[in-house]
DNA sequence: GGGATTATACCGACCGGTTGGTATGTTTCA
DNA sequence: TGAAACATACCAACCGGTCGGTATAATCCC
């Protein structure tokens, strides 16, 4: 009855093997698992996709645009005062690892340790998720920093902002501790709001 | 020759698996590349070594001793003003991933993520490189604040910078580009700085 | 309309290379 | 001479991928 019946099986199997490449990386995470994991056959996923890597890439694909989406509708895109808008974009984020449900792993993050050196057709696929989540805070980063008449170079700071947030998880799942994850994401806004918002003194 | 020729095959076999660890990782390392990276016959591995994560246990203890070391016998241990050996310290890490011969990447971080959900002890075993890293990042902030008249969380900015060596080395594996690392590294350096030295104003 | 043809989605047994690990020597050296 | 340090051949499990086949539905042709 769903629209697209024919393209289900499609759709569970990026959904899971995403979850679980997330959980336990690429490597680990077996096909029979994935397959597994979203109730379907060996054979459907051979069907829809032509190796395990090809669904990794979908995968990351997908992960891009969800990035894209979520940031779209986040809230903070309502605020009308650029530093605000800013600042509420890195708390919107830091708040995404506070649910304790939540799986606290990027894909892309997860993904390109394991393959760089082996799948760069991965490996790029993982680096257009930076990218984008690049692009977008270099947005917010300049609107702040020109409204609020300071000088900053907006792409280093952004590409700051996506290297905590992915050594934070790296730091998480070392120690089991999600504390590190709010601190240094912390900090991280504190500084590059520092440096955007009008000087003080 | 040397005094401890009976050790050198589980020497030669850390030491090549470490550097293969940190450029394919652990699971794409196999027991066979190991050996041949060593030089070093698969019984001689598994005369010294259990199984593959025993090996990667003793690179990680090793990793971690190595870090100490590296730290107690670097130039800046000779300032005298707190200030400038935290500093130094930093720009002596940044330092480290300049030269183009060497390795961009840290064994506990590729480890990790890896490897956090199915293998933990080596979980711990990555987990205590970030801790000695930690701590001696937290006696040189708590210095350097406490002789700035400042008062300072050492804790959560040492792992703030910690994180941003993971995070920095990971975007670096994504984009093949090092200046990510050196300048996400300078921001962290620059704000922790910030907030140790004497208030100005 | 309705039989024939074809395309799509899916199934699961099976294959062959790989991989971590072992069994059985041979050499080295104190 | 005997134990530790290696070497070589080998194994069983695993894993990505294939293959022959089925079920269903869309398309074509008269």
């Amino acid at each position: 009855m769903s629209p697209r019946k024919t393209e289900s099986a499609k759709t569970v199997l990026i959904q899971a093997a995403t979850d679980l490449f997330r959980r336990v990386g690429f490597l680990a995470a077996t096909v029979d698992d994935v397959c597994a994991a979203a109730g379907v056959s060996k054979g459907a996923f051979f069907h829809h996709f032509e190796s395990k890597e090809a669904l990794a890439e979908a995968c990351l694909r997908q992960w891009k645009d969800m990035v894209g989406v979520m940031v779209a509708s986040a809230p903070y895109q309502s605020m009308s005062d650029p530093v605000e808008r800013l600042d509420g974009c890195m708390n919107f984020f830091i708040g995404l690892f506070e649910k304790p449900e939540s799986i606290k792993s990027c894909l892309a993050g997860t993904t390109v340790q394991e393959i760089s050196e082996t799948h760069p057709k991965l490996r790029d696929a993982a680096n257009e998720c930076f990218v984008t989540s690049n692009r977008l805070l270099h947005g917010l980063i300049t609107e702040a920093a020109t409204h609020g008449g300071r000088q900053v170079d907006a792409a280093s700071l952004a590409a700051m902002w996506t290297a905590g947030v992915q050594g934070a998880l790296l730091l998480y799942k070392a120690s089991q501790d999600d504390h590190v994850i709010r601190s240094t994401l912390t900090h991280i806004r504190d500084y590059i709001i520092s440096l955007v918002k009008p000087a003080s003194c």
